[in-house]
DNA sequence: AGCCTACGCGCC
DNA sequence: AAAGGGCGCGTAGGCT
C-alpha cells in the first residue's frame, strides 16, 4: 500500500455540527415505510416511527431542518420518493455507495455491496451476489425490495441501521477518518444530484439538432434508411479502391488498401490522414458522417430526447477511480458538433464551468513539488511548466506532462519526461511509485481514500495470451507495466474525481437557495448549470465559492490555485 | 437469434 | 528500459 504523501492535515468532518441522522425503509409495497431517528454514531434515538406517507414524512422531517437521511441506495428509494417530494434532500449516507468505498479500503473491492451483502457479511451468512444492474427494462418496482438482496424476513430497517453503525465505526478505523468521511459525504451527495439531473435533464433543442444533422447529411431519410451521403460516399471509396468494400469494416479495408500497394497498421483516422491514397480521404469523411448519423442520428434524438430535455441516467462510482458513468446516451461523450443542440430555455442561461489543467494541479498539490506547484500558481501551469524547464515550450511541456501521468515512455513524449524528472524530482517521484506499487501488484489511494482494485489473481498469466512478440518483455512484465500505467493515473485520475465530486456537493448545497437553478450536467471536470438569466451572476458566483470549498475539503490548506473557468452562455456551443 | 470480442471513435 | 489513463457505444464478424 503506498499513501499519497501530504504533510497537510486532515479536512474536518464533513458536517462539523451535530446533525440528526435519520434511517429509512420503505415498505415492500405502497408509498408507506419506517423511520428511525439516529444518533450520529448510528444510535437509534427512541423507537421507529411507521408511516402512511413516506415521501410527506420524509418532507415534513426535512422542514425541521435537514438531516442526513440513511437508506440503502439513493438511485433506487430517492428516485422514487423524488416526484412527490416538495423540496430536494440535502444530506444522505448511501448505504450502498459507501460500502463500495469501503470495500475498496480495506481491499475486498470484488465483493458483492447491496445491503443484504453487507448486513450478510455483518452475520457471518453468505453474501448474495450483486443483483444485475441494468436501465430501463429493469424490474418492476414491486420487486425494487429484492434489488437490496436482504435475506427473506430480514427487517429492512434495522439491517439499515446496523449496516450504517457498522460503516461509521469502518469509516473511523481508516487511516485517515476526516478524508474518507468527505469522500462518502460527497459520493452520497452526488448520488442526490445524479438522480435530480437524470430528473431534470439537459435542455436539447431538437430542432437546432436536425439543423445540425441536415447541415451534414441533408434531408432525413425515410423510415430507418441511411442518408443519401453516406451511400454516395461508400461508391466513392468504391471506385477509389476499386472493390465492393464495406467501409465500416476494418479488415476489408485494410485488406483492400493491402491490394493497391498501401499497407496500413490500421484504419484509425491519424493514420488514414497521413496516407496520400485517394480513398483515405473520402473514407475520412464517410466516417466522420456515418459516426454522427449512427451515434448521434434521428434515432438517437428520438430516444433519448423528449420534452426538450436530454435526460441520461448517470450511474455514480461508475468507474473505479470514481468518476461518474451513464447509462445509454452516450450522455459523458456529447460531440461538439451537437452542443449547439444544448440551448437555455427562453429567458434562462446556462452558466458552465470547467476546472482547467485540473489533473496537473492535482499532482501538484498532492506532491507538493516546487517547481510544479509554482508553475501551477501563474494561471497557466503548462505555460509556467515551459518557462521552467522547455524554453518556453508550452504544448511540449503539456505533452511531457500529459505523458508522465499517463505513464508514456516511448517517442519524443519519452525524451521529455526525463526533462520532467530532472525538474520536478518530487511530482515524478510521485507518479513513478504509484507505478512501481502498481507493478508489483499493490493498491494505490486517491487523497480522500478512495482505493484503486488489486489485478485479477491470474493478471500476470491472462496477458500471456497477447501477442506478445515485441522487444525483449516478457508477458508478464508487459502486464506488469500496464498495471503501473493504471495506477500511476489512478491517484491523479482518482483524487481529481475526489475534487470534483466535492465541487459538485458544493455547488448542490449552494443552489438549494435558488430554486430556478438547477445542475443539469456533469463530466469529470465541467459542470452546467440551467437558471433563469437574473439569476446567473449568482449562480457564477456559488461555482466559484464551490471550487475553493472543494479545494479546500479535498487538499487543505495548498498553494496549488484550481481555477474554474465559468461562463454564462445561452447555447452550450458557445462555451470555450 | 443472442452473445462475445475486436476495432474505432466520441468525450474527459 | 519500459510504446498512452478512464469510459460508452456502434458495427463487424465469429461463436453457440
Amino acid at each position: 500500500m503506498t499513501s499519497v504523501p501530504s504533510g497537510r492535515p486532515d479536512p474536518p468532518p464533513a458536517s462539523a455540527a451535530a446533525s440528526a441522522r435519520v434511517a429509512v425503509a420503505p415498505d415492500p409495497v405502497g408509498p408507506g415505510g419506517r423511520l428511525q431517528p439516529l444518533a450520529d454514531d448510528g444510535t437509534p434515538l427512541g423507537p421507529p416511527r411507521t408511516v402512511p406517507d413516506l415521501a410527506r414524512a420524509v418532507a415534513e422531517r426535512e422542514a425541521e431542518g435537514p438531516p442526513r437521511w440513511v437508506w440503502a441506495a439513493t438511485d433506487e428509494l430517492y428516485a422514487r420518493l423524488l416526484d412527490r417530494l416538495p423540496v430536494r434532500l440535502a444530506r444522505c449516507h448511501d448505504l450502498k455507495l459507501v460500502e463500495a468505498l469501503l470495500l475498496g479500503y480495506e481491499e475486498r473491492h470484488a465483493r458483492p455491496r447491496s445491503l443484504g451483502a453487507a448486513w450478510a457479511r455483518l452475520h457471518g451468512l453468505p453474501e448474495p451476489a450483486d443483483p444485475r444492474e441494468s436501465g430501463a427494462d429493469d424490474q418492476p418496482a414491486l420487486f425494487a425490495a429484492d434489488r437490496h438482496r436482504l435475506p427473506p424476513g430480514t427487517d429492512h430497517l434495522a439491517a439499515v441501521v446496523a449496516v450504517h453503525a457498522a460503516q461509521l465505526g469502518r469509516v473511523a478505523e481508516a487511516g485517515h477518518p476526516g478524508r474518507l468521511r468527505v469522500l462518502c459525504a460527497a459520493e452520497s451527495a452526488g448520488a442526490l444530484a445524479a438522480v435530480e439531473m437524470g430528473r431534470d435533464g439537459l435542455p436539447w433543442s431538437a430542432d437546432e439538432h436536425d439543423a445540425v444533422l441536415t447541415s451534414l447529411l441533408g434531408p432525413r431519410p425515410a423510415g430507418t434508411a441511411r442518408p443519401e451521403v453516406l451511400g454516395r460516399l461508400t461508391e466513392e471509396f468504391q471506385r477509389a479502391v476499386g472493390a465492393p468494400v464495406n467501409p465500416d469494416s476494418p479488415a476489408q479495408v485494410l485488406a483492400a488498401f493491402a491490394r493497391s500497394g498501401v499497407a496500413l497498421p490500421s484504419t484509425r483516422s491519424h493514420v488514414l490522414r497521413e496516407s496520400r491514397h485517394p480513398a483515405a480521404a473520402v473514407l475520412l469523411r464517410y466516417k466522420e458522417l456515418s459516426r454522427i448519423h449512427s451515434a448521434h442520428g434521428w434515432a438517437w434524438r428520438e430516444q433519448w430526447v423528449r420534452g426538450g430535455r436530454f435526460r441520461p441516467e448517470y450511474v455514480v462510482g461508475g468507474v473505479v477511480s470514481g468518476r461518474w458513468a451513464t447509462r445509454g446516451g452516450g450522455a459523458l461523450q456529447i460531440p461538439r458538433l451537437l452542443r449547439p443542440a444544448v440551448r437555455a430555455d427562453p429567458g434562462h442561461r446556462l452558466v458552465v464551468a470547467d476546472a482547467g489543467q485540473l489533473e496537473p494541479r492535482v499532482l501538484a498539490a498532492l506532491s507538493g513539488d516546487p517547481g510544479l506547484v509554482r508553475a501551477a500558481a501563474g494561471g497557466d501551469l503548462y505555460a509556467g511548466l515551459a518557462r521552467a524547464a522547455f524554453d518556453g515550450d508550452r504544448s511540449r511541456a503539456k505533452i511531457g506532462l500529459l505523458a508522465a501521468m499517463y505513464g508514456q515512455t516511448g517517442g519524443e513524449a519519452g525524451r521529455l519526461v526525463a526533462e520532467l524528472r530532472r525538474r520536478f524530482p518530487a511530482a515524478m517521484e510521485l507518479l513513478e511509485a504509484t507505478a512501481r506499487t502498481g507493478e508489483a501488484g499493490g493498491t494505490v489511494r486517491s487523497r480522500l481514500g478512495r482505493t484503486s482494485p488489486r489485478p485479477a489473481d491470474d493478471w500476470q498469466q491472462a496477458a500471456a495470451g497477447a501477442a506478445g512478440d515485441e522487444e525483449d518483455a516478457s508477458p508478464a512484465q508487459r502486464a506488469a507495466r500496464a498495471w503501473g500505467r493504471f495506477t500511476r493515473n489512478f491517484v491523479v485520475q482518482a483524487s481529481a474525481a475526489d475534487w470534483a465530486l466535492a465541487l459538485l456537493a458544493a455547488l448542490r448545497r449552494r443552489l438549494a437557495g435558488s430554486p430556478g437553478a438547477r445542475l443539469v450536467f456533469f463530466v469529470h471536470d465541467e459542470v452546467v448549470v440551467h437558471c433563469p438569466a437574473a439569476l446567473a451572476p449568482v449562480v457564477a458566483s456559488a461555482v466559484t465559492d464551490a471550487a475553493a470549498e472543494a479545494t479546500a475539503l479535498v487538499f487543505g490548506p495548498t498553494p496549488v490555485p484550481f481555477p474554474l473557468g465559468t461562463q454564462v452562455v445561452e447555447c452550450y456551443a458557445d462555451a470555450k
